[in-house]
DNA sequence: GCCGTTTTCGGCCCGACTGTTTTCAGTCG
């Protein structure tokens, strides 16, 4: 059973308990989602984290979860939740991956209409809601009928939530419509938050806050966007609309001198709120977007900024990627926040595909070198690592490979004479299922080093591919494991390799682990990240750009890294020119 | 059912909006 299984049968059991008896069972429907939200977010499977005894480690799960997930692993089912969920048809299940569609609707539903399909019960669902059979149903009505109807269609259509959109798209949108935000005079401020703001790799909908003593003028002013489909929700404070695109787009609205709590609240994650909520209401604070009440004398305190805000609970301000309850608001008690990486601290980027004509194994770059080098120095780079692919080895001699990556170095030594930067002969290199690498060590030896990746049979057992990847990376000239996971955002899920032993190599052998800002891999994942530090990995952060505009996606990896947790001293391209020439002989 | 810088017992965030309702239930973030 995969995690994301698990976390789906968690919701079911939740969800089963709200409808069987919500009051009574209110804290294990809290629990089990709970639960089910940690699991789905586990870099390790639970299968493995069971035969290693390590289950009380995920957050979240006690004795009584523990036990429920042993039985789950030993028998593939769990006599309890089987109780739980008896007589609640599958169908409810089903339904409730349909926005608007909670526990109570689906069950409502299904158990009217008898609904024993749970394959067709969505479409059952809305034929039942077009011939009007669901208004005359008490507690629905006409409206909610079309309301059915039309979240059916729009979950069929992948709108709203969803799909989710990659980083930099979700970013293109709320460019849009915060300009178009700001040409209205009552709009003070406005802002992009939620997940947006913590800089997730995948981005569900888009938040945005805006600051105005006239918050019926805005909101007036926002469901009149121009690309703008349909108005879910329109409220004195909130509103939401669906985009053309089909992204939903989420407004709050608060007046100037209250938009720090503003901020803080719709910047999330809500698992970091709800702790934040939890530790100020025992010392007597309420916390909401309006600002801080104090529980007794019930006055209310407002704030401009964030800083403040926080401060006001006793804390040190935590950056929006840190916002994700692991541990941060316990550092910020204490003012022990680490100081984490920012984009103006990078010097250099080690991946670089130029156009020049290497007859690689898989694509090349659009810009020359040159091209490449001269956005360097726009970016204020020391130095730039040049790793096109290694030319392909079905279709040359050792001879010919050699002597292709001689005329780059040529190349390179030609034109690093009028370059402001620092140039870095480098490869990406493949690991063959063998573990071997693509070029034969008289290329190699022509590098400063090479970055090394998986690019063909993704397909191989756990062990087997951790002893590729290990076997690849031992080559002494391989000193950057490049996209660690190979995982491609919305499109595949990663190859399967045993990271705390990926982690203890690179440690011990002074190897780099590469998070590539390149939007849809994102790869090292930030949790990885976070993982290897703690393991003393050290890591580059590269674009991958195959042209040179794309080298102004480093902030993606960045964003990353600081999601990781990662300070300047955890990434080799923080080093100066000097230090880096260093770690490549190490 | 989990968890601990008030606690191993007694807590468990806070508020918005919609539709179907005459005061609230359901869903969402």
């Amino acid at each position: 059973m995969t995690n994301k299984e698990i976390a789906e049968l968690f919701r079911d059991v939740a969800a089963s308990y709200s409808i069987k008896n919500e009051a009574k069972f209110r804290f294990q429907i809290i629990a089990y989602q709970n639960a089910a939200d940690a699991i789905e977010g586990l870099t390790t499977q639970v299968q493995d984290l069971y035969k290693e005894g390590r289950l009380e480690q995920i957050p979240g799960v006690g004795p009584t979860i523990k036990t429920r997930l042993e039985e789950l692993l030993k028998t593939g089912k769990v006599k309890h939740f089987e109780e739980v969920t008896a007589g609640i048809p599958p169908a409810v299940f089903v339904l409730m991956q349909v926005p608007s569609f909670g526990p109570k609707k689906a069950y409502k539903l299904s158990a009217h209409f008898h609904l024993n399909n749970a394959d067709t019960a969505i479409d059952d669902i809305a034929k039942l809601a077009k011939k009007g059979e669901i208004a005359k149903l008490e507690g629905f009505g006409e409206k909610s009928e079309k309301d059915i109807i039309r979240a059916i269609t729009e979950f069929k259509e992948g709108k709203g939530k969803t799909t989710k959109m990659l980083l930099p798209y979700a970013h293109e949108v709320s460019e849009q419509i915060l300009d178009y935000l700001r040409t209205n005079k009552d709009v003070v401020r406005a802002e992009t938050l939620g997940s947006l703001r913590r800089m997730k790799s995948l981005v569900g909908d888009i938040d945005i806050a805006v600051a105005s003593n006239n918050p019926k003028k805005v909101i007036e002013h926002f469901i009149n966007y121009p690309r703008k489909d349909r108005v879910i929700e329109k409220g004195p404070a909130t509103s939401s609309f669906l985009t053309t695109g089909g992204n939903q787009v989420d407004l709050m609205v608060q007046p100037p001198e209250g938009f720090g709590a503003l901020l803080q609240h719709f910047t999330g994650s809500k698992d970091h709120n709800v702790h934040l909520r939890e530790y100020a209401l025992k010392k007597g604070l309420s916390l909401s977007e309006r600002g801080i009440k104090n529980v007794k004398t019930g006055k209310m305190q407002k704030f401009k900024t964030e800083e403040e805000f926080y401060s006001a609970i006793g804390m040190s301000w935590i950056p929006p990627e840190m916002r994700e309850d692991s541990g941060e608001i316990e550092l910020a008690i204490n003012n022990k926040l680490p100081k984490i990486v920012e984009l103006k601290d990078i010097k250099g980027d080690f991946h670089i595909h130029s156009s020049f004509a290497i007859e690689p194994s898989h694509d090349l770059g659009k810009n020359s070198i040159t091209e490449m080098l001269k956005k360097a120095e726009l970016l204020g780079y020391e130095y730039l690592g040049f790793s096109e692919h290694n030319p392909s080895i079905s279709k040359h001699t050792n001879r010919q490979i050699v002597d292709l990556i001689k005329k780059r170095n040529e190349e390179i030594d030609i034109l690093k004479e009028a370059s402001n930067v620092a140039i870095f002969k480098l490869m990406e290199t493949d690991i063959l299922p063998s573990g071997k690498l693509a070029l034969p060590d008289n290329a190699l030896e022509q590098l400063d080093g090479t970055i090394v990746s998986i690019h063909s049979v993704f397909k191989m057992d756990k062990n087997e591919m951790t002893k590729r990847v290990l076997s690849g990376l031992s080559h002494p000239k391989a000193k950057i494991l490049a996209h660690p996971t190979g995982r491609l955002l919305n499109e595949r899920y990663g190859y399967d390799l045993d990271f705390e032993q990926i982690f203890q190599f690179c440690k011990e052998n002074n190897k780099a682990l590469e998070i590539n800002a390149y939007p849809n891999r994102l790869d090292l994942t930030d949790t990885l990240v976070r993982l290897a530090i703690e393991a003393g990995v050290k890591f580059t952060i590269n674009t991958d750009s195959h042209a040179s505009y794309q080298m102004d996606l480093m902030k993606y990896g960045v964003a990353v890294a600081r999601r990781g947790w990662a300070i300047k001293s955890n990434i080799v391209n923080c080093l100066n020119y000097i230090e880096v020439v260093k770690w490549f002989k190490s």
